[in-house]
DNA sequence: CGCAGGCCTTGGAACGTTCCAACCCGCTCG
DNA sequence: CGAGCGGGTTGGAACGTTCCAAGGCCTGCG
């Protein structure tokens, strides 16, 4: 039969026959305890299959050595990277990595977040969740909270983010070497990171004297392709497209070679955010990589310094992004004007 | 300056004039309390920002209510749709979903387990971890367990798998359809689910008298467009070629167009797993689905009927896949012997 | 030889809940 | 008019740890 409930530290220590308290310095590896003693608790406890209770040591170290991580999206690959980089920096410091998830529906985030509170976890990352901004306001000052991938101007609360600026500005600067001279933007719409890629398009292009287009758009594959088509009609045609992520550089995609264009011969195009496909060889896209992996370990620092007490003013962290240059960009199309 | 620490059950008592018992019954909706008192009770909840602490409720129900999942790669498409299945149905059964990683380093897979254990999760649900089949003994009885996207014959542990072998059959089914008579797969090497897919293949060719050839492969785009090489050596050459996952799917088909193939005019091409990349249009890969979220949601009904008492028996439940028909099947091209 | 000091070990209190037995009070029924 | 009942409320015990003050024992020194 299966037993009915595990092992307590009073098991151990009856097996051992020593006290709970010896037990209890032994699997925090107090340092004065005899060899044999510790010797004897070792196996008892392994002979128990013990395993301490982190709800009873959590309510009396009023400690959980938990981070409460709150993903928005599991499906968005721009986070995959983002979890295991802070579930190996929280590990690296001795914490544990929590991660819970609202599938994108914010009154199940807000109970996501409510779960992850009552765990009394020691700090709390949150990757751009879509609950309101007014809800943070609820959460106990004495939890720090960081926020990845969203920006907020929520009092105490430390923010880190790529510098979407940089990364247009890097966009502009690659194209414009090769010779182009006519880049329009597909903007993002209200998507994460959009508005800032939008302005960073913007001052790139004036400071090189170039006039900036944009059209509408948004971050889905369909919000690519309509972008596309009004991009079609534009006179003088341009000869690249930045799209402000690269689902919607995929829509565009589409759109360009329906209209019997070639990529990059007749179009450059450019997406952001690096997702795995755009590396798949049939695709090739050119696009702008987060440093995912920084920014999971760089909210977890964030937290840290906080936890540790090193910091109490509030931090708002960018992380530089970088261009992968890929297929989809080349020289601009000679005009036959 | 940050209060120092969370209110108590206590505090609120104090603050509303009432027992801590009362508190406990008013926060848990217990029928038998005067308005008046519930009234009291829940504004001074209210003011303080109380939040029942999930530790010291779990340390005496001796049930956490949580129920923990061990995910091997947050990466991997095919479990973001898993995942968020779980999210709803334990929030359904009135539980909450922990999810934790090891980001595809057993060790590290361990230490996630075992920081689940020592939460005291009322079940658990292993999604592909890469540890030794033998670490599953060390769980105690005591947990339930249901292992879901890899098969397992330690005993005492549920299993939640697709049926891969009908998904073989459907894609043969498809493609005789359409005409075909020589079907190559590429067989998917040690990958979750590989030998059920190419035993499936097999089975569904003999039926239909048609040889099946296979050629050594493995899931990664490398794989597919190395296996893809030798696919075209083959003679007679196919017609049709059927891989065991998406991502060697593309790197098939980008060995075929660069050997100046088109598909599907040339060469049918199939997937598996319909991963969110093959529904681009600009890929528009057939390929068989798996009903991931069916697959987060029956874990977690296993594991509810193991914490009813309702079963003790073990259960090994598959699921069944659907064909996604799209852009890269086709009849096979005229032969022009 | 007695005592100070250090090392190792110990029991009890505390953490914040839930559960249980018991209590109070007003009402009904015999 | 008193016993019984039941709705509403309460204090204490328990859950499994950690922490702390204190105790036991040995050693070395005065």
């Amino acid at each position: 039969m299966a037993q009915r409930s595990a092992p307590t530290i009073l098991d151990v220590a009856e097996l051992a026959g020593v006290s709970k308290s010896l037990v209890s310095l032994v699997m925090r590896g107090a340092p004065n305890v005899s060899d044999d003693k510790r010797q004897s608790v070792l196996e008892a406890a392994d002979e128990l299959g013990y395993r301490p209770n982190a709800a009873a040591r959590s309510l009396v170290r009023q400690r959980s050595y938990l981070i409460g991580v709150l993903v928005s999206d599991f499906g968005n690959p721009f986070f995959s990277d983002l979890l295991e980089g802070v579930e190996e920096a929280a590990l690296l410091a001795e914490y544990r990595a929590l991660f819970n998830t609202g599938s994108r529906i914010p009154s199940r985030e807000l109970i996501a977040l409510d779960a992850l509170l009552q765990l009394r976890t020691d700090g709390l990352i949150l990757a751009s969740p879509r609950f309101d901004d007014s809800e943070l306001k609820k959460i106990p000052r004495s939890v720090p909270v960081v926020m990845v991938g969203r920006d907020t101007s929520a009092t105490g609360i430390d923010v880190v983010m790529d510098d979407d600026r940089h990364g247009s500005e890097l966009v502009v600067e690659h194209l414009t070497e090769l010779g182009h001279r006519h880049i329009v933007h597909i903007h993002g719409g209200s998507g994460a990171g959009a508005a800032a890629r939008s302005e960073g398009f913007v001052t790139a292009m004036e400071r090189r004297s170039l006039e900036p287009t944009l059209v509408e758009g948004g971050f889905t594959e369909i919000d690519g392709a309509k972008a596309a088509q009004h991009v079609l009609q534009l006179d003088p045609l341009p000869t690249a497209v930045f799209a402000a992520n690269d689902v919607a550089a995929m829509g565009a995609l589409q759109t360009l070679e329906g209209a019997g264009m070639e990529v990059p011969r007749d179009m450059s195009l450019v997406g952001y955010d690096n997702v795995g496909f755009t590396s798949l060889n049939h695709i090739d896209l050119t696009t702008v990589d987060q440093p995912r992996r920084a920014i999971g370990t760089m909210a977890v620092e964030l937290l840290l310094e906080r936890l540790q007490g090193t910091r109490t003013r509030r931090r708002r962290v960018t992380v530089e992004p970088t261009l992968m240059v890929r297929g989809t960009t080349g020289a601009p199309r000679k005009e036959h004007s």
